[in-house]
DNA sequence: GGCAGACTGGATAGTCAAATCCAGTTTTGG
DNA sequence: CCAAAACTGGATTTGACTATCCAGTCTGCC
């Protein structure tokens, strides 16, 4: 009946369809990181995006689908969004660059909401195993993403070769991740600065002697 | 007519009641580390508790009282449970025992849960002022404890002067919730044990020379 | 231009949790 | 030992949210 579900295999919908799939997800996105999925009603997504009800339950078998899509959404918004950034996180000025970023977005924000993955993790990890899946998807994604520049770094012989890129990027990604938790308890990006500075001197640690 | 509320003020209540109340509180901690705080309902902590719905709402207002309860617990219960370690982090040695403990309790875990004060955080931080503040308070305490110890290395010469103990503590909380969290989405301790060693080789960055 | 099916809107079951109420029991202080 | 208050248990009310249903509309294709 409902053809499409989710996934891949199903018939296409229509170019109009898939605007109005897009703009529920999106508003489900907005809603979530500020309330938390548990915070987001369906009618107040239906409010948002301007739908009824049952066009959500069209395009979602139900709430966990929809939560599934808006983690795909988040993750392809962070990677896209950061993308001049990170396409070329290859020298210590695009770090700090990188860094500077994070810090005014989080300013500007009031240091409200977190990370759009982060908060997502701690509320569906335990209790949706296909969400939990598909956040650990995008994390690995993001970090790559700094790998990718590290290692970049280090072939050009900007780094030493003692300098572990895979390992260094997850260390970076935990420092970004639990600064924004903290800025978001404490409302300041003090600790979200003094982590991803200790995270970049400590890269600058393994370049190559001036 | 419900005397307490909670808080300081009020009439004091028996030991027999005192006791009922942690009961209720640690329970709901339990449930809501293990689901969340929406995921966690009156009648689960009811039921967890061995009590009758209407104990729960005559110690507490209403349910946010009850999870500020649950904050403050969760935050004595990671000091005092931490002290042992926390009373003396002030060498590397006793740096590197904090890492290994906590990512072997993590390990134990099976990378569930995360950090209870995190978790709430992102759930709890954008809607419940109270909450927020007392997860800031609980954030701060923490650090401080860490910050002590790097403090007191700092005084006895194990650190150069140019070591700044609250930059450092904010820095590696950052890692080390960070790295929780990513431990939850990916069931791999992998980056909390690089966010961890990373932190606490950035401080050994600072040692004065053997 | 007209038909099949995709798409939409609002109304509505059915479920579950938050919070209240009240009758009965236990504890505490004098 | 006795009264007053603290405490307990379960039933109940109220409200909100998830998910479904169905009648009507719009779109794409021939």
């Amino acid at each position: 009946m409902t053809p499409a579900a989710e996934g891949a295999g199903a018939t296409r919908r229509t170019t109009r369809g898939l605007v109005t799939r897009e703009r529920i997800v999106a508003a489900a996105a907005q809603l979530m990181f500020e309330r938390g999925v548990a915070g987001t009603s369906t009618p107040d997504v239906r409010d948002a995006a301007g739908v009824s009800s049952s066009q959500i339950y069209h395009y979602f078998a139900d709430k966990s689908a929809l939560t599934r899509a808006v983690i795909e959404f988040q993750t392809a918004r962070i990677l896209t969004g950061q993308r001049v950034l990170l396409s070329r996180l290859d020298s210590f000025e695009a770090l700090r660059d990188w860094r500077d970023a994070i810090v005014q977005i989080e300013h500007d924000l009031d240091c409200r909401g977190g990370c759009p993955l982060g908060s997502l993790t701690s509320e569906l990890a335990e209790h949706d195993p296909a969400a939990r899946t598909a956040l650990a998807e995008g994390f690995t994604q993001w970090t790559a993403a700094i790998r990718d520049g590290l290692q970049d770094m280090l072939d050009r012989g900007v780094l030493r070769d003692d300098a572990d890129p895979h390992r260094l990027s997850l260390a970076t990604m935990a420092a970004l991740q639990g600064g924004l938790i903290l800025a978001q308890a404490q409302r300041s990006t003090a600790a979200l600065e003094a982590g991803l500075d200790a995270m970049i001197e400590r890269i600058a640690f393994h370049a190559v002697a001036p």
